[in-house]
DNA sequence: AAAAAAC
């Protein structure tokens, strides 16, 4: 591909320490998606003009989730869950203006009225009023986009699909693929109350339920104009020319890093997105969001969508910061299991949820075991169980009814519950393929299940071999952010500082 | 060894 590495000087400083992960990266894409020539003066200009614009937007109004208007009884106690740095790099001479309403957006009234009385939003977030003009404004370019954890992404794509769609023409028109069942549920949830006065519809392609299995050939097209699903089940559908691909003008990656890795779904994502790119009438918009990319990834995103609009958050500090992050050094295996009765179920269930993730299915089966055993009340889901269990597991949890939670990383993205407080690294995640490598990642994102929308929480990650001290401090040195010990294992006072020091207490 | 899906 060109790589023409003297683009624009604006591009590079502007971008400067913009993306999560490491200095080095940010020029990866700068640098493989050089503006066309001639437009560095518009690219200065774009760029000030959306910063200056995303700079004066009001403070603490803005949220992602209705629950969290529910149950707080109003965002105006929430910090500003993305008071980041956002950069914005159009990919040409379009002119984009950041949104500070919803109504700058030229939504139909059906689409303002489900995003004031069903979301109960009041403003776009920062990332919202950046992207969704670059999202709707025609050309309609690619657009990669970063954002980080609990900041409104899912709103930006699902806006998207929604007023990109046209409801009077009966066909899929919009796809969103996700990494988990459970977070294309939820992503079809959102999608349903922000557009529940559209009469658009949506298709929830997920496997179905073994029990009432009816083969895809027996079943009728489908006519939703959005599709939501995850990879295997949409290229079934796809291929057994149930899911025409030719009206889909919009296409999502949730996850996108994720969906787009080596050991991730890249060759089902590139399969989906080749389909539909080749049969596509209109031309398809593709659209990337995730709170990561690391370096590896990013450079094969710039590949796959050339000449995109690129948004990137400066995140990472700010993750860290808003959650409160322990270690906690524990003698033995039995001691951290002590560590949770004795201290996570004492000390949780006062604060709110919470998450404990563990490396396994079996482990995440074990450890609800042994806690079930001994009277402590929680559930476990992972990607063993019934799908029927799942939902079940998941609804419960949802509702409140359950405190705590054990899962595997099949939770540790996108989940969104906003009374988790706490999150357990029982064991900490490593990479697939190098188990002696911390999965950065999948580390930012567990620790995000908690501290969405600018809400408080904190994380623990008990530690006990040599090699989870080594683990532990190569995240600490890869996001250089010192994280402080509780001192002492076995002490009710210790935790209780750290809670307060949360502001959880 | 997580995850998705597979009939």
């Amino acid at each position: 591909m060109a790589d023409d590495s003297s683009s624009s000087a604006a591009t590079k400083t502007e971008e400067k320490r913009s993306w999560a992960d490491e200095e080095s990266e940010e020029e990866t894409i700068s640098t493989a998606n050089p503006p066309p020539d001639g437009n560095e003066d518009s690219e200065r200009l774009d760029l000030k003009k959306i910063e200056v614009l995303s700079i004066t937007e009001d403070k603490g109004k803005d949220k992602d989730d209705v629950k969290d208007v529910d149950k707080d009884g109003g965002v105006g106690l929430l910090d500003n869950p993305d008071d980041s740095d956002i950069k914005a790099v159009p990919s040409g001479d379009t002119v984009y203006s950041s949104a500070l309403r919803f109504e700058d957006l030229n939504l139909s009234k059906e689409l303002l009225k489900g995003i004031y009385v069903e979301m109960r939003f009041q403003r776009p977030s920062k990332i919202q009023g950046i992207s969704l003009p670059m999202i709707l404004t025609p050309p309609y370019k690619d657009l990669v986009a970063q954002a980080h954890n609990g900041s409104g992404k899912t709103t930006c794509f699902v806006l998207g699909m929604l007023s990109r769609v046209d409801p009077n023409k009966k066909l899929p028109q919009a796809m969103c693929i996700c990494p988990t069942r459970e977070l294309a549920q939820q992503n079809q949830d959102v999608f349903l109350k922000m557009g529940k006065y559209t009469g658009i519809t949506s298709f929830l392609a997920i496997p179905a339920d073994s029990a009432n299995y009816v083969p895809v050939s027996k079943l009728p097209p489908v006519t939703d104009q959005v599709v939501i699903g995850t990879p295997g089940t949409i290229k079934k559908w796809t291929s057994a020319r149930k899911l025409g691909t030719r009206g889909i003008k919009i296409l999502v990656f949730d996850e996108a890093d994720h969906m787009l890795a080596e050991d991730g779904f890249r060759d089902d994502s590139l399969r989906i997105m080749k389909e539909i790119q080749g049969s596509s009438i209109a031309g398809c918009q593709v659209l990337l969001f995730s709170a990561t990319f690391n370096d590896a990834v990013k450079e094969f995103v710039s590949r796959v969508v050339k000449d995109a609009n690129q948004i990137f958050v400066k995140k990472e500090e700010l993750t860290l910061d808003k959650v409160k992050q322990y270690k906690v050094q524990c003698p033995d295996e039995l001691a951290k299991i002590d560590v949770i009765k004795d201290k996570i179920f004492e000390f949780g269930q006062k604060v709110g949820q919470t998450i404990i993730f563990v490396h396994t299915r079996n482990s995440a089966r074990m450890l609800h075991q042994t806690l079930s055993q001994d009277g402590f009340e929680c559930t476990a889901v992972q990607g063993a169980l019934k799908q029927g269990d799942r939902d079940k597991i998941i609804k419960e949890f949802k509702d409140g009814i359950t405190k705590v939670l054990i899962t595997t990383d099949l939770l540790a993205r996108g989940f969104d519950q906003s009374q988790v407080n706490l999150v357990i690294n029982f064991d900490l995640p490593v990479k697939y393929d190098f188990r002696s490598e911390p999965d950065y990642e999948v580390y930012l994102h567990r620790i995000g299940r908690t501290g969405r929308f600018g809400r408080k929480g904190a994380a623990f990650n008990l530690l006990c071999t040599d090699r989870d001290r080594i683990l532990m401090e190569k995240i600490e040195r890869h996001f250089n952010h010192t994280i402080p010990e509780v001192p002492n294992w076995r002490s009710e006072e210790d935790f209780e500082k750290a809670l307060k020091d949360a502001g959880l207490l």
